[in-house]
DNA sequence: GTGGTCTAGACCACC
DNA sequence: GTGGTCTAGACCACA
């Protein structure tokens, strides 16, 4: 697996499960890939694995039973999706607009850049 | 000033001065702050500022008079806006698309809040 | 059954089965749920189970007929009494006291939710 | 510094600096000890400091000044106080009485213990 | 086998 | 100087 260096690998591991859930790829209540194996599999320490399943642990996206790994928690795609959509809208969206007004980059442009990429 | 967290300080200064620039705040061949006051009026160290600067003499947006202070450089406005145009178009907003295919957000969300924020 | 996760799950069948001796619903002599059976009625692996078992046989609180199964050891519930009561008295007790100070409440606030729960 | 082995060295920190912030040592607004510095004096290794520091800001008793340190966040002492009371009467204090009744510890020989340690 | 914690040491960006 | 991240390796309790 390929990491940028933009973003710290904890935060894109975090990105790549929630990815595996809402494709569909974790159910809910079904085991994830276990802390050892994941970083075997992506080619990393495993404390940053640990690291990442805490994060999400405590966003209860996930949750431990003890000694035998880690489970999709009740809800988990159905939260996700809530509050990436709640973040995006809230944080990120206004920033975008507020940068495209300073750079006089109008929604036909976006939306011509948009169709493409579908 | 506030600051977010996520993002540098001194990057965070050097999009200040950006916006200033392209506002016509500090105008293509006046001086503009200098180090000391930006910081005293920033609540920053002046090192932090001091680098932000550099950062946009490396970029010709601004240019130094030993002893006097930095000036806006010639064309700045236009450089400023091509370059946050490219990397804008280039880097961003593909990312921005791919998360709200994720998300499943189209664009007429985004052009209705971009319509209420103009 | 449900298990709290800051405990093992093994010290949890222990205090399970303390507190059935201590209730009377396994009496002295008497022999207690297998282990097989126990592990099913919890919802836990066999192996817990006989951890927890092989503890409580530690402190002679039951014992074990080969083949038969474990039953309640002599004076179970009055060394079960005796044990957690020094225990509680004086490693736990203190703890609490030092607590509750810290947090300025006062013992007329534990008395009132003590008379509550009766 | 000391450490029980039933807890945590983390937790145990973070126990710490709740007792610093409560009693005044480290007061709102105020820089805490550095990361570096607070692992030297303690004895312990700085990763295992950062990860307690990391816990108390996601709770907001600390911030972070980039390049600066760790400071008080504002209502600290409030908040952590607040909080302790709570997990205490809620969670603790049920399962105590629980176990007093068990053992049939009556009120009068805790609050002699109480005033003992007074 | 699983997670959980800790150490030692390194490198980085930032102030 | 500050925090932040990552690796490597170890040890532990637990299922």
């Amino acid at each position: 697996m390929e990491f940028k260096k933009e973003q710290s690998i904890y935060l894109q591991i975090v990105d790549f499960v929630h990815e595996n859930i809402l494709s569909g790829k974790f159910e809910e209540g079904e085991k994830i890939t276990s802390v050892r194996e994941m970083a075997g599999e992506i080619g990393v320490n495993p404390n940053t694995v640990m690291r990442s399943y805490t994060h999400l642990q405590e966003a209860d996206i996930i949750y431990n039973k003890r000694g035998i790994g880690f489970f999709v928690a009740k809800d988990a795609a159905k939260n996700i999706k809530k509050n990436l959509r709640h973040h995006f809208l809230k944080k990120e969206l206004p920033q975008i607009i507020k940068k495209m007004k300073m750079l006089e980059i109008d929604m036909a442009e976006i939306e011509k850049i948009y169709e493409k990429t579908t």
